[in-house]
DNA sequence: TGCGAGATGTATCGCATCGATATAGGCCAC
DNA sequence: GTGGCCTATATCGATGCGATACATCTCGCA
């Protein structure tokens, strides 16, 4: 997806300048979708440049002063065809994942410890931010709301894996330890 | 996570030649991490020239020549420190969430319509590649073990999740309309 | 027999994007 | 009063994806 759609998306819920931008993206997006500066800015020049936003600057007191900008009719007939034409996709990159699969590289007490911080990051970071968002004071949309439950949805179910799996784990962990101690030994000894 | 860690942890279970470690890559981790050929040949050279893997050039009859790479003891401890020190991190990226985030600019024809393709896509092709995976004839380590009861867990929750609010979340869509046609006929017309 | 499609194999290039940083004034807490 | 954070715009280097180039062999199909 192009950032550009994102953008003006955002933007056809409320006229905003690229800093406000940027921060209802983390707010709104962080759990599924993340976009730098570096990408919101020259996105947003080009859906001027293309009449698909209209900018305009506003001086402040006090603050730096700012471009607002505000979607076109161009624009809300174009965010509708890019929403209509867009492919869904959905990926994760779990560097999490790789660790763990390389778990029989691992010593069970660095294994534990990985299981343990990401257990705490999806319980204690992930799901209270999925909590905060839902009781934010502005009513959510039927899509907002949706997004959120997915997301709670998956993050309960890792929780559970996790929690559910990880003892059985650093056993089996122990156990190759104590079948090839000698190989083990030699290994650590040369990579000395 | 540095492809570079991802090609010596491939390479630590058997020597392997460029071409050959992307298909691992593709057939393991897939679900959860990429890494296209413009990461894997500069890793490879570089974990070369550091002396952690050793190259060796095979000619084939009937095939093109190949470089096999084989982890040095060197490798082996360096991995070692890297699987140790590396912080772990997930995150997902999903288009269908932006999409879904904005429902209420989706027909209820194209939300239903997205909902299903990624549904049928999460069942069909990624449930249906962690089946075959575990139905491999090699017996799997007890991290890849991890890894894909992860992975099955996850999808199955999403696909659960996925079957349960559509009708809902499509119900709540054609009511929005109901409630504000004038509207939407307004901007339709201002969009042509 | 011929021919296109696809597998094996190495390698690079353009492009998008990330994360960090530059710049700069105002706010607030200690 | 001063160090740290917020508001605000903007760019830059590095990274890595995805596509492509190039070469050769196999296999299915007509």
């Amino acid at each position: 997806m192009d950032a550009k759609i994102l953008c003006l998306g955002v933007i056809s819920a409320g006229a905003c300048s690229g800093y406000e931008l940027k921060k209802t993206v983390e707010e709104d997006f962080h759990h599924f979708y993340r976009a730098s500066y570096g990408s919101i800015y020259p996105a947003l020049a080009e859906l001027e440049r293309s009449g698909l936003v209209a900018g305009e600057a506003i001086e402040q007191a006090k603050r730096p002063d700012k471009k607002v900008y505000r979607i076109t009719d161009a624009g809300r007939a174009a965010l509708a065809d890019a929403l209509a034409a867009e492919e869904p996709a959905h990926t994760a990159r779990s560097e999490f994942l790789v660790l763990m699969y390389f778990a029989h590289l691992l010593t069970p007490d660095r294994a534990a410890q990985v299981i343990d911080t990401m257990t705490a990051h999806f319980e204690r970071v992930m799901l209270a931010d999925v909590d905060a968002y839902e009781r934010r004071a502005e009513p959510l949309t039927s899509g907002q709301r949706f997004a959120v439950g997915f997301g709670r949805t998956v993050l309960n179910s890792i929780v559970e894996y996790l929690r559910r799996e990880r003892d059985g784990l650093i056993d089996e962990l122990i156990a190759e330890r104590a079948d090839q101690p000698a190989e083990d030994r030699r290994l650590a000894a040369a990579g000395d």
